[in-house]
DNA sequence: TATTGGCACTCAGAAGGAAAGAGTGCTAAG
DNA sequence: CTTAGCACTCTTTCCTTCTGAGTGCCAATA
């Protein structure tokens, strides 16, 4: 069944004043619209339409609406306008994005920091590999007597590094040999491939070095195995902002399944389809969410890798504006990161002034 | 003035009992003790006396007693008995401490997880410099056609390692040469010393890699900048959990303070004299934080570099308990940081089982 | 037929007590 | 010096009442 255009505009209006006040909306707030031109028991009528389509809800009879699950999957995918950051908040979104060229993973986090910090929620990133990864190549640096740094660059242009401490000390010709067979029998294999048997082959060709071989298999397996970079959620305390979560119980109750659950689910919900994807409460993860969603945004990183920026927050947030601001960093962060990881903002384009408030 | 036994019992007591119960302690309660053998009548002349001093305090004249900071203060370092952890905890400390062997500031990261779990109570973990870092070896490794890894040791053994992308490519023998240079002029250098005639030497004597030497000059000036490892701070959310914070509005403010507040200021108030400090209420880095206190302990790791880890949770926490876990978790990480960095759990040491409750 | 003003009705949340209960301080007796 | 007893204080809790926002429906209107 098709809403009329009327129906819309008030779907709209109800989605954007609860937006903002968090308070069930009622007939009158929605008649006071500048663009409406109808009477509040007009309005009613058509609420009381929507509430029997599934659109709306009532907390109780005498209250205002509030929009259902279903509508806000409505606004998402049909109502929602387009917001238009405004030139201040490219600015300080551009301020913003000046991070410090670093390692990978603390990048990450920093940039889940500053989504936090611009949307005033809890965000998380988590930088998923794309393909199975390989080792590329191996690398192995005396450091001083007995300290060795292993070098692992895997296909996914990845750096890990490892301190190893040995009591006895090595030559520098050996490591060499050892570097050298690594990089011929251990490259490009997955982490299936590596069995134990490959393992005292290598020890075996070895020579003085052998007793590194098995920790430096050790630490590569790990590095394979890790299917995603860490999980890096942060201002959840931002959470308690929200009006919705004013009773501390219930924070709590969000916070508890967010971290362990998020951790291991979120990536599997992965968008697939489009760049942006919207968990709109009973459709999250857990039940405890039931209350709670989820705008998650990706972006390219360079090889094989993808990264996803999160927001997390109430039922009740504002679509549109997160939308917006995630593009934002999605599409620089791609950019940068491609660009090899020197962390130039892009330049400010201008815009035309956003209707925000 | 010295207190009298009775009443250094008195005090014990109630703090005992605030710290498990979150309610002001009334003397019925304390009369009522198996080793406690007047009356509750003596009781309350007592707890007269030990207000008037300014150990306790009443939230109001009808309600029971509760411990003033200065009470804390005076259980703390004198009155505390030493938490001996059951079998079972030590043994679930032993379990937690089988972190699995990574980049150092992961493993930071994972044991501040660690440590805010075993206590239920938010916690931080920084590693501190001890002294000026200086780098102590460079390493450029050919990844790809215009793919470089920089590789670089500090003089506190940790290890940075950054991909580098350039436009052009850069032959094998380039990168040598450059890494001689740098070898032999950048290191045991700290950041002051290094100039930007320094780099102008080197870019020159750099030869086809030139291009490169800046690049690793500001990498590496910002690895030797950075005064202190990253701050981990988490667990946030289990302040939730207790009573005092059961008001969302409290819990953000402390929320608040804490991130920004306490990665920069913690680190100044490091415990000097002793291997733990306990910061209690007012005595608190920020006002905001008055009700609040910090437990924190420090260890050794390798050359240059300390850690922290300290837990943050209301004044009235169970000081003996935290210090004693906290205490397991410094002794043990210092021995496995000295070892190198493989993490092995030590061996289960037997202990009289403990007075939990 | 669609809209509108009007009106009775509902219900959550605020406001105001009253009663209960925990704990104190003080006094007088042991 | 200790203790039982008692009057007193204040918070907390549980009602009850009241208020007001918002609804649904109906009859009048364009």
């Amino acid at each position: 069944m098709e809403l009329t255009d009327r129906q819309k505009q008030i779907l709209r209006a109800i989605v954007d004043i609860y937006v903002s006040t968090a308070e069930p909306v009622g007939s009158k707030a929605i008649a006071a619209l500048p663009d409406v031109s109808c009477s509040s028991a007009t309005i009613r009528n058509e609420m009381a339409e929507l509430t029997q389509i599934g659109l709306l809800e009532q907390p109780h009879t005498s209250a205002g609406r509030v929009p259902s699950p279903a509508g806000y999957r409505l606004y998402i995918d049909e109502l929602m306008q387009d917001y238009r950051l405004s030139l201040d908040e490219t600015r300080s979104l551009n301020e913003a994005l000046e991070l410090k060229s670093q390692e990978f993973d603390k990048m990450m986090s920093q940039v889940g920091k500053l989504v936090s910090k611009m949307t005033d929620l809890p965000a998380y990133t988590v930088a998923t590999r794309r393909s199975e990864a390989v080792a590329k190549h191996f690398d192995l640096i005396m450091a001083g007597p007995g300290s060795i740094i292993l070098v692992l660059m895997l296909s996914d242009d990845q750096v890990k590094n490892k301190l190893i401490k040995l009591p006895v000390s090595v030559s520098e010709s050996d490591l060499k040999l050892l570097a050298a067979v690594l990089n011929a029998s251990l490259t490009d294999l997955t982490a299936e491939e590596i069995t134990g048997e490959l393992l005292e082959k290598i020890t075996r060709s070895a020579g003085a070095a052998s007793p590194l071989a098995p920790l430096v298999m050790d630490f590569t397996l790990e590095c394979l195995r890790q299917q995603h970079g860490d999980v890096h959620l942060t201002g959840q305390m931002r959470l308690l902002g929200q009006p919705e979560y004013k009773d501390a119980a219930k924070a709590q109750e969000v916070f508890e399944t967010l971290d362990e659950e998020l951790i291991s689910n979120l990536p599997a919900v992965l968008p697939k389809d489009g760049p942006v994807q919207f968990l709109v409460g009973p459709e999250n993860v857990a039940k405890e969410l039931k209350d709670t969603s989820v705008v998650m945004m990706r972006f390219d990183i360079g090889e094989g890798m993808q990264g996803t920026i999160g927001v997390v927050g109430p039922t009740r947030m504002d679509y549109a504006k997160i939308t917006a601001k995630l593009g934002y960093f999605a599409e620089n962060l791609g950019k940068m990161f491609q660009k090899g990881g020197a962390a130039t903002p892009p330049a400010l384009t201008e815009g035309t002034e956003a209707s925000d408030k």
